[in-house]
DNA sequence: TATGAATGAGCTTTCATTCAT
DNA sequence: AATGAATGAAAGCTCATTCAT
């Protein structure tokens, strides 16, 4: 039997904490200095670690790290907007709480945001879509499913999805140049924006 | 006197071209393999040019080089845009030659545009906005201008704009993913997303 | 009192088994991949240890290492070509015992003579030719012999000697490049061509 | 028209003694502490470079600089040889040249084969036999033509040329351990050994 | 106008080894 | 007997830039 317990992946808890503390570091890193200025050195800096070494040691090479920084952000907003997008009774309520959860994981995660533009941007990630594809898809069923219920009008889900996803995507750099910006208005602005792009125009047949 | 001419900026006709050939490589170069890991040596390679000492030479360092690209990338869609811009009768007119003109342009300069993205979204370029803003700006002229004279519903111009701008710009990302998307439709589905997201509701009192 | 017994050399049984399974990956590992690519890393993987720590554990360095690895495979070749060689009636029959006895090991044995070769002429180990010379020597002495009681000619022992461990021990390098290579044929035709250039000629005054 | 001058492989002189400079170092630096130990920085130390990126300017890699130092040391050994074998009358004759050049060439280029000895059995190279084989085989060429002009007796050329081989060129780490060998007599030696191998013996039927 | 040559700083990764259980 | 965690040093390589024509 082992002296340090272990987690389902098993992992040790202290090799647990190590990795987040470093992936921590790094979305920290990133989200400043820009994908392509994160070094190791930086990163360790950062994390106040004895030297990159302790990096190389807990990841297999820093693709493996930025695909833990990767998982570890989009796994937080997807659970975080999926719950909140449970239960909801209609298309537009869905699209409803899809924004406003949205608007408000990123609003309250600017750094994990910007760090993960920053490497899908920066070609950081090699692209195979496999990692972005899945969230548009979420919002392009939900379209397609309102359009078939004829809650929505005829519209490219694709489109709409796309553009929806960016709206919500880009808040990071709009706070950037507007730290003001008021977080609740911006998401009701894209409601209802989006409320009017989507819905089935008055005296349309549906 | 020298023997070679010279332009209006004080550069002979061989440096102008120099500097062109250069910059076109670095475009290119950017939008292959990303900002972050266009090296250089890579921009020299692609241009075919004797070494990295040629890119030195014409340009002060990486970034004037970079600055030429965004230059003449922004210069080349905002003088295509605002032509298709001026002369419209109303603001709905207006907005819906800017998503059409930038629709078309980012589809017959996709490299360009991917290269730009890369560069401010890597935080290439040292974002003071200066080059961002003066375009989001024309839009939110136009929104602001059509909400006076009554075209346009209450909303807030600024994220309208930024949200009619993320649109459209990412348009080189989605080409990437979705190689046949049709840019006559994409251009239609955006300008009737954004013509009812706008316009003033019936009934609504202007 | 110890549970678990202990072998002449004071190890207990399971250190020795651990030991002979790190010896036996870290010959592989050379073999395969040579001398200076041979890490505790690999070796590791190759063993299907925890960790480099094990190896750390068991050998006081990476020398102490190789020099197990050494003993382990000379000692192999040793007692089984000193078998094949006592009770032979001549110098002659002594020196064709040992070509096919060391041929025949060698041929049985490629990836540890392989591993052998690549650590003394990587300069892996400290050549102090103690462990180089009293292989040739056993041959010299045989050489010598034959000399002296007039069954050899006269010939620079040294040279000979080389030369018949050289060509003999070089085997798995020719086997890379002939794997088809017919043994028995190869060192029948080593006998006949050492015996032709051993031999008293015919006529020569013993 | 350039300034400075150009060899025929576009290379400028300056580049050319460079090159030259470093593929000196880099083989007395292998010769002395083995190819694993011969990192840029002690190639580095003992030309007397200002840094180890001067070698990173000059070569493309690793993989170039041992290219070319067995380039350079093969092509010389080669070079030297073939000049003595040629205008041999018989096979035999030309063996005897072979035989004594290179033990000549080898003792005049101690440090350059012990280079190349130390890279080929570290698996230094990508062993492809490419460079390997040609030597061979001139050696197998003279062999198989000894025969079929009934010079030579009936023995598989292979196995003949591989042992001459061995016995010439493993000559540098004899002298390791034996400094004062006379090389006349060692490659008298030899020259005697491979003549009594190869030699059609009396009475044989030609 | 262009270039050859050189360079210091920085990068990620691998090395054998050590500390503390 | 074994292991988890950590580590300093060194590796080859790439970066933009500079010196000197």
């Amino acid at each position: 039997m082992q002296v340090s317990g272990r987690g389902g992946d098993g992992r040790s808890f202290t090799t647990t904490a190590r990795r987040a503390q470093i992936v921590r570091a790094a979305i920290e890193t990133i989200a400043e200095v820009g994908f392509g200025r994160a070094s190791f050195a930086r990163i360790t800096e950062r994390a106040g670690l004895s030297s990159t070494r302790l990096i190389s040691y807990h990841f297999a090479g820093k693709d493996e790290l930025i695909e833990e920084v990767v998982r570890e952000v989009t796994s937080g907003i997807g659970g975080f907007v999926s719950e909140r997008m449970k239960d909801q009774s209609s298309a537009a309520e869905a699209l409803r709480a899809y924004i406003l959860a949205t608007v408000e994981f990123v609003g309250g995660h600017r750094t994990q945001m910007k760090a993960l533009l920053s490497i899908f941007l920066s070609g950081g990630l090699h692209y195979d879509s496999s990692a972005d594809e899945p969230v548009t898809s979420v919002i392009e069923r939900i379209l397609t499913e309102g359009q078939s219920v004829g809650e929505f009008r005829d519209f490219d889900p694709l489109v709409m999805a796309v553009t929806i996803r960016r709206a919500v995507e880009g808040l990071p750099f709009l706070l950037e140049s507007h730290p003001d910006l008021d977080l609740r208005s911006y998401a009701q602005e894209l409601v209802t924006m989006f409320e009017l792009a989507t819905r089935r125009e008055r005296g349309e047949i549906g």
